[in-house]
Formats: structure tokens, C-alpha cells, sequence
DNA sequence: TTATTTTATGTAGCGTGCTACATTTTTAGA
DNA sequence: TCTAAAAATGTAGCACGCTACATAAAATAA
């Protein structure tokens, strides 16, 4: 049966992205931007901008202009780093650290609602697809040889 | 459990998007076009824009976009509707006939490699899961009243 | 008929994704 | 050491998604 999963996937995705933005709005951010500001947040040390691109999957180019967005917007600071500097370091500002617990249960709201009707079997069946058809697709080859704490 | 669906699903629709404009790029077209011209192609009149807006779920300013850029790529002509003058005709140009069952077989390709080891039942299940989280998001409130063909 | 509302489209401007190319710094090799 | 390769980031330019606003034509109401 053809069941046209590449429109279903670009449908959610959409729709997924909107509703996040529609909740995050109030903070004045986006989908992208309250996903890694919340990254950002749970790390022990400041992330440099590769990091980001391996823990979200996306180009260089992308991340550096999220990134200069929420420069911007002063949720966060960039700096070189002092022992190479090749890389810079996130910091997180003030304006950015009051609102990290509303953002983070915004999210999770929102994520909830995605599977608000589905049995516990189901999320995990949906997770476990999403992410074997990801893997069919290539998924994202993993460059970097080794630097600690690059999970999310 | 958590498990950051919203993250899963933006990645597959990134890839998906990626590996189907990957297949394509030998035909100068990209995912979005792709899908957009076989729209076009097995229509039995020429659609108009507002169509293929809910055919896709798409907002039309995103509609116009891709359909501008097919008009310069000549794959199709676009003309005002005679009866009706606020709409515009979609006409496929012969560029566009002559490609259209290689681009087909190569979106049916993609797809297919997306659910390659799935069995049927899961198959039915993705669809299925995707399809209801598109729902629990507010899916697509479709507005026009009644017309024929609006089906892919 | 005339006025209002609805429908279809156009345009401006932005965020997010990409590739391709360039620059800088570090690391590795000869 | 000196050179070459690898790594991190910058920039240009594009496609595709959106909202918000504007226009023109058709449909509806008065």
C-alpha cells in the first residue's frame, strides 16, 4: 500500500513547528530558538555552535544564523574561546535563565499534545519508526571523532 | 517517557526533504516541485493555485513561490481563468510531459527506501500514527466550501 | 442596483534549512 | 620545523515555509 509518508512527514513537521512557535511567541522566540536555548540550558559547560549542529542535525550555516538571532534578541552571549580559537562559547544571559522553566514545560506541553490520544505502546512505536525511517534515509552521519557531552 | 518527537520528526522531514531533492536534481527539480508537478500531472483539468494550496496544506504566498519557480524553469504555464478572472490556470508545458514518469517512479523510490524494512503492518501504522498527530495539532482546517477534484 | 463580504491572488519581509566557497587556527605528517 | 590536512566558523545566495497587508473579481445582501 502507498501511503505517501514523505507528505504525511512534511505535514507534521510543519504543523509541529507552528504550534511550538505559536506557544513560544509570548517569550519572543521560535521553535528552533526555544529548542536550543533549552539545550543550552541543560548543558554543564558553555557549547561552542558545532555542537549544536551535531546534537539538532543541522548545517553550520543554520545554527550560526538561530544563533545570531538570539544574540541579538539577548538571550545569549558569544565569545572565542581562549584555548582555541577556532571555536566560540554560548553563554546564556540573565533574560535568558529567568524564563528557562516556562519555555522547558511549554515545550513539553506541546509535545504532549502531539500524542495526547496514543497508548504508551504507541508513542514508543512512534518514536522507534520515526527514528528507523530516519536511519533508512541515511540518517546523519556522525563526523566529529570524540568530545564529550554531545547528547542533548 | 520523553521522547522528543517534535526533534525526530523535524530531522526525518529534513532528510526526507534532502534525499527526495537529491533523487531529483538530475530533472532540475527540487522535492517541493517534484510532488507539486505530479499534483499537476494527474489532475484531469488544469488546478488552479488555491488547489494545490489544500491538496498540500500549504499557505499560498508558499504556493506562489514554487509555482513561479516552475514557470521559469518552463516545466508549466500559468494563465487566468477565463470564466472566473480572480484564478489562474496550471498548464503543463511539454517539458514537463516528458519527464513526468521518471520523476513519478523516482518519488515512488524514495518513498519506498523511507519504509524499506517496515513490514506492512507497520507501514499502516506510520501512516496511521503520523496521521493522527497531524490531528492532534488542529490538522488543517479546510476552509473552501465544496469543489470537485481537490484530492491528490 | 448598490454595498458588503468572500474568494483568489500579489507582494513584502522574515525564519529556517541548504550548498558552495573562503578564512582562520589547530593538528598531524614529512 | 615546515607543510599539509583537518576543524570551526563566516558569508553569499537560494528554496521553502510563514504572517500581514493589499488588490481585484465574484458572490451575497441590502
Amino acid at each position: 500500500m502507498h501511503h505517501r509518508y514523505g507528505h504525511l512527514i512534511r505535514v507534521l513537521s510543519n504543523c509541529t513547528g507552528q504550534a511550538m512557535t505559536a506557544a513560544l511567541t509570548s517569550m519572543d522566540l521560535t521553535a528552533a530558538q526555544g529548542h536550543i536555548m533549552g539545550y543550552i540550558t541543560h548543558r554543564q559547560t558553555p557549547p561552542c555552535p558545532r555542537d549544536i549542529e551535531e546534537a539538532f542535525q543541522l548545517s553550520h550555516p543554520t545554527v550560526s544564523g538561530i544563533l545570531s538571532r538570539l544574540e541579538q534578541k539577548g538571550f545569549i552571549e558569544i565569545r572565542p574561546d581562549e584555548a582555541d580559537r577556532r571555536c566560540k562559547r554560548i553563554y546564556l544571559l540573565p533574560k535568558a535563565m529567568e524564563l528557562d522553566e516556562t519555555m522547558h514545560q511549554t515545550i513539553l506541553t506541546t509535545e504532549a499534545q502531539l500524542v495526547q490520544n496514543f497508548t504508551e505502546e504507541e508513542r514508543a512505536q512512534f518514536a522507534s519508526l520515526l527514528s528507523r525511517a530516519i536511519d533508512n534515509l541515511g540518517g546523519h552521519p556522525c563526523k566529529r571523532k570524540h568530545k564529550e557531552e554531545s547528547n542533548l
